[in-house]
DNA sequence: CTAAATATATCGGTTATCCGATAGTTATCC
DNA sequence: GGATAACTATCGGATAACCGATATATTTAG
């Protein structure tokens, strides 16, 4: 995702996980964890939550609850947009391996 | 894609590419500089071509069109599988960038 | 309130990822 | 055939990406 001003796809997913909902580090944390099968390290969120933070891209209040900026929802639609390019055949490579799409846009937290 | 015996994203792509048809290097990179934007470097992708060579993922006949190994063929059905559940969510992703003067997501309430 | 547990944050260092420069190889064209 | 262009390949190095260890802060439990 070098088009974007972001580190690659961890940022990337944190900012999507943000415009959904503010979350807090450790939140962030176990969505990455569902996503990927490990949990990402403090010394790896907590850096990536930081650079997003000096780049305008999340705030964060009282509580370390972070939600996008503006600047960062454009972000990540450009982000989207790279995204969607570089994998425009992402239904072929779901199909590649047979897995249902279950709750495609849903999830719990 | 630490899940799996590959580079990154750029081998996954290479291996993606190879397992609809076998192609050259400089193929490879034509679909690359249409995915991504610009054309990786020969000095990219070339040593991704060698490291999959070495494992055993892909192979060259004497014109130098690389194809996928059945070992390869393994290693992106697993690769894929574990894309797929990095993005499960990949259709909001896409639909995000469609929608922008709509905003990208909503944040919590 | 105090102690334990959890969450947040920083730092140094390791590995991954990729590129530019360079060189050798193959193809093309006259 | 020989020159030119295009492709293939390697190398060293720059930067990105991430983690473990550690430290601080906050929350929770008793």
């Amino acid at each position: 995702m070098k088009c974007c001003d972001m580190k690659g796809f961890l940022s990337y997913l944190i900012l999507w996980n943000l415009s959904k909902k503010s979350m807090s580090g450790s939140e962030i944390a176990c969505d990455l964890e569902r996503r990927r099968g490990n949990k990402p390290s403090p010394g790896t969120i907590y850096p990536a939550l930081k650079e997003l933070k000096e780049k305008g891209l999340v705030t964060a209040d009282k509580d370390k609850v972070y939600s996008l900026t503006k600047k960062g929802e454009r972000e990540l639609t450009d982000a989207c947009k790279a995204f969607s390019v570089l994998f425009f055949d992402v239904k072929d490579m779901f199909s590649c391996c047979k897995l249902q799409l279950l709750g495609c846009g849903k999830r719990r937290l």
